[in-house]
DNA sequence: GTTAGCACTCGCTCGCAATGAGTGCTAACA
DNA sequence: TGTTAGCACTCATTGCGAGCGAGTGCTAAC
């Protein structure tokens, strides 16, 4: 048995209804809103093989049907109904340029502005960023035993930190180390800087003296590049899902985004274009009612992060995918400076 | 009708088990655990008198008594049970200044570091830094039109924006012009800087024809320092709370936490040491049957930030007070660089 | 002032019947 | 052979009333 143009299109008709009701779709509702001019009769034969194949689920027998993960699957893939129209694009691209312009705002605010405009849970997760090349560095008195790092890397993208210096040195001593530093590491990534620290820390030469906390600083290098950094907005708006309703639903949903390491390889698996996980395809045991679509963004050259939402398996699929398009090409648009 | 100390004893008793059970507080439960040693009637006689007073409130006829909002300002104010003991805090301690150890670890994880060690929704203020004080600034180069403006203030607090820089200006030239600036502005507060700022701006004079965009710059620092900022964590932790079960009511919740303007208003009311502020005291309407415990904390000399958290009026206001009292002083302290 | 006793209140739970939306099946029809 | 009307059947949901029990207020005795 095959899914032929007609079942289709009644399958298409019940993930809409769904989405827009949540509640199980009968065959009369159907017969007079899928617009095939049949009778319900009609309809409920055709549902019935479409549940036998797996596409539709019955929560119980006299209740109507309600589209599985695989329904999702194949409306998402199979059918492309209406997205949002251009208006609407612009209206949402405008609130999302003025919140974030560079790298820092979107840490700090990319996550909450995606979703306020989507109405969902939004993750961003942040390129690794171990494999950028250092281009300068430099080291600004804050106290008189305190200076700030500033690493510059092929991206653009900064990593400062304080660190403790001896409080010998002075605004232009620092300045001098940090010309040294620059022309001693310029190149090299991140990863190797972090590993000629530790060195610096083991050997105790000439600039370990006279640079206090190397290892601590190395350390934190390491935390900050080495893994992924994902942040999370807006998980108070899977409360207005009544899917949500319940609080231990409600609860679980929220621990899973309290355990970064399994955001992070979720948002990993993000490929070139806009990519949607339904249900089970998250790998996500609180996710398992859930939709996740992820869309890649590029800092610089060639370091890409991502950007996600999760909500509900009932989601205007089209719209969304549309929205995050936009982001995505709006984050990197924002984020690559000209060289 | 004054409460005596017998009164006192079973108001406690009430306000102790009910922070436990979550259930009214009946009579003959009451004869027993509160040791006085007298007979359920005689509790009925003082909880109808605790209940004519205001303290007590009975949800229906046949049911315990509730503590009113009254009561537990007294049990606050009067009584001083049992708070941690050395251990216990010693241990929070420990967890709490392994993860802020300076003033953007308190912004980044200020918020979600209180909120995991008491369970309970946490505030964080950043002081208002427009009055802090210039000691340097500089200019470090990013890509070929882009620099980052660092400014060092006298508390050690830096702010740092990426502007964008006329491409004829290599490393050196904005090292100079950052010497230039700094010379100009050392002493000059943040508010006065942007002041100035400002002026090159519309003056167009030779310093604002090397920078461009900075009226950008003056606007964003001034969006960044004018007003306090205020971070949210562990907003979740609120959905373990039975009070908070139904969606409704922890939605009004989050939504309230939404509106920082209204959290920088109650924060702002922080004075010298732990206050604590219960129901309407909060002055705000979702938080009617919470309450906040807050804390300063100083950065460098005199400019203060507060933290709080947020709960059910519910709570274990003896522990937490503790608690609120050893993270200020934990913070002030990791904060305080020396000069 | 304290206590035992007792009638009374009232929220909560459980079982039961009525309701109604929706189904599957069958037989007739085009 | 596909479509449709008709009909018996299922089952979640709702409303209702009885029974339960925790807890109270009051009274009378200590």
């Amino acid at each position: 048995m095959d899914v032929d143009a007609r079942k289709l299109r009644i399958l298409q008709a019940i993930v809409e209804d769904y989405i827009l009701s949540n509640t199980p779709v009968g065959s009369r509702t159907l017969s007079k809103t899928c617009g095939l001019g049949v009778s319900s009769a009609t309809i409920r034969n055709e549902m019935a093989d479409l549940t036998e194949m797996g596409y539709l689920v019955q929560p119980h027998v006299s209740a109507g049907r309600v589209p599985s993960a695989k329904a999702y699957r194949l409306y998402v893939t199979q059918l492309r109904p209406r997205g949002m129209d251009e208006q609407e694009i612009e209206r949402a691209r405008k609130a999302f340029s003025g919140r974030v312009r560079d790298i820092e705002s979107v840490i700090s605010q990319g996550a909450s502005a995606i979703s306020d405009l989507t109405h969902y849970t939004a993750l961003v997760l942040t390129p690794r960023q171990s494999d950028l090349k250092v281009r300068s560095l430099h080291l600004i008195p804050v106290a008189s035993d305190r200076a700030l790092l500033v690493i510059v890397t092929d991206s653009g993208v900064i990593r400062d930190t304080s660190i403790r210096v001896s409080s010998r040195l002075d605004a232009s001593a620092l300045y001098t180390i940090g010309q040294m530093l620059t022309h001693r590491m310029q190149g090299l990534t991140l990863r190797q800087v972090r590993e000629m620290l530790y060195g610096y820390a083991a050997n105790s030469d000439a600039d370990a003296r006279v640079l206090g906390g190397i290892a601590d600083l190395a350390a934190q290098m390491e935390k900050q590049t080495e893994s992924d950094r994902v942040m999370v907005g807006g998980a108070h708006n899977i409360l207005y899902y009544p899917e949500y309703a319940d609080v231990t639903t409600a609860r679980a949903f929220m621990n899973a985004l309290e355990d970064k390491s399994s955001l992070i390889s979720l948002l990993r698996r993000t490929e070139n274009g806009i990519g949607v996980m339904i249900g089970a395809e998250t790998g996500i045991e609180a996710f398992r009612d859930c939709s996740v679509i992820t869309a890649p963004y590029r800092v610089g050259r060639g370091h890409t992060g991502a950007i996600a939402i999760v909500g509900p398996t009932r989601m205007p699929y089209a719209r969304m995918m549309d929205m995050m398009s936009m982001f995505s090409q709006e984050l990197t648009g924002a984020l690559s400076y000209k060289e």
